[in-house]
DNA sequence: ATATCCCTTCAACGAACGTTGAAACAAGCG
DNA sequence: CGCTTGTTTCAACGTTCGTTGAAGGGATAT
């Protein structure tokens, strides 16, 4: 079929298309940030933003995305906290515009750096205190040996989820760096994990 | 200060030592997990049974984790939809007994493969869609130059998602498939994007 | 068959979350 | 100064989501 021929079928003009193009794209950005935990609209304004030539204003983008004021000022707070979108003042409009950071690998780091490290390492200390706590059970069972068996094998299998959190954090390091990263690690680990049970 | 100082000092026997450190960990998987979009009842079971030198049935569950039988009951089904726990029978005990799938790596690259993967795939999918309705709106535009150039720079930008979907996607595959993922395509591309911004 | 035990399903509740609309606020302008 | 215009904050609302407890279903033993 010819190239316009989708469109034309839904009988809609070419305008159409560029906003409907617009918004499917949004919404697919949308969706990916909600899976990964952010808020959908966070995806959304983003993405029409990053699909602007020039900066947009706060009823644009409403208009555009059918929200409310409040929402678009609370959402754009905290797009421009991740350091994903930021300001611009435009000559002759009193309105702020704002623009999308077209980065996007910095973003992705910047996320990574700041939440899923964060989260891995709270992990892992949490881990590590458990593994305290069982050395002071170990140390107190004073010879029950059931306490210390028990305590013996939880060790293991919490030394083996605390390397995990550490390669973990290692591969995240990489990918923050920007330098390679290997999986080989994790591989080499999960081998270990299965040879054992 | 002793190895047992810690658990002398809240006065408590070594047992409960052994639960609270059981508890710890659970609930700092069950964190993770939430950040990474599942339910936090999900890690805490899956680290329990983890953390058992032998199957466990579904009332030690639920007095451990302080959760109803019908919750647990949910909860395991989806940990084995996910191959993440799998029942096991103990010889005279009617009941259903259940153990954690300890190939941690396994784990991982199952929930990448069949979530991540699909997710970005259908994000790729309606990206290039989006792209699809632009180059028909500028067949149908039939010249008209606003159109044009709109679609264009929106087509440019789009492409850009399309390539980070498919770098994406390359690196999933490669964590999937255990082989060594390499981060420099992601890295060129976002200095492709620097360098045109 | 009936009874017992265990597991699953589900309606209903409550908490958490996203969203709105309006009110407070700030900033330029007459 | 007020008046206008643009932005942020926030209480209230509606929805979604996790969780419970009880009812239903399926085994196995008596």
């Amino acid at each position: 079929m010819s190239p316009g021929a989708e469109a034309a079928r839904r009988g809609s003009r070419p305008a159409a298309s560029l906003s409907r193009a617009e918004l499917q794209a949004a919404e697919a950005v949308g969706s990916l940030m909600e899976l990964w935990g952010f808020r959908r609209q966070l995806g959304r304004i983003w993405t029409v933003l990053f699909l602007s030539e020039r900066p947009l204003a706060a009823p644009e983008l409403c208009e555009r995305l059918q929200i409310s004021t409040g929402l678009l000022s609370m959402s754009l707070a905290e797009l421009r906290r991740w350091g994903v979108v930021k300001g611009a003042t435009v000559p002759g409009d009193r309105k702020e515009h704002f623009e999308a950071e077209t980065h996007v690998w910095r973003l992705v780091r910047r996320v990574l750096a700041e939440r899923e490290r964060r989260a891995v390492e709270g992990a892992l200390a949490v881990v590590e205190s458990a593994l305290a706590e069982l050395r002071g059970a170990i140390a107190e069972s004073a010879g029950d040996p059931r306490v210390r068996a028990m305590a013996r094998f939880r060790m293991e299998r919490l030394e083996e989820l605390a390397n995990l959190c550490r390669v973990g954090l290692s591969l995240l390091k990489a990918l923050i760096d920007g330098s390679r990263a290997d999986v080989s690690p994790l591989r080499a680990l999960s081998e270990a994990l299965s040879r054992r049970s």
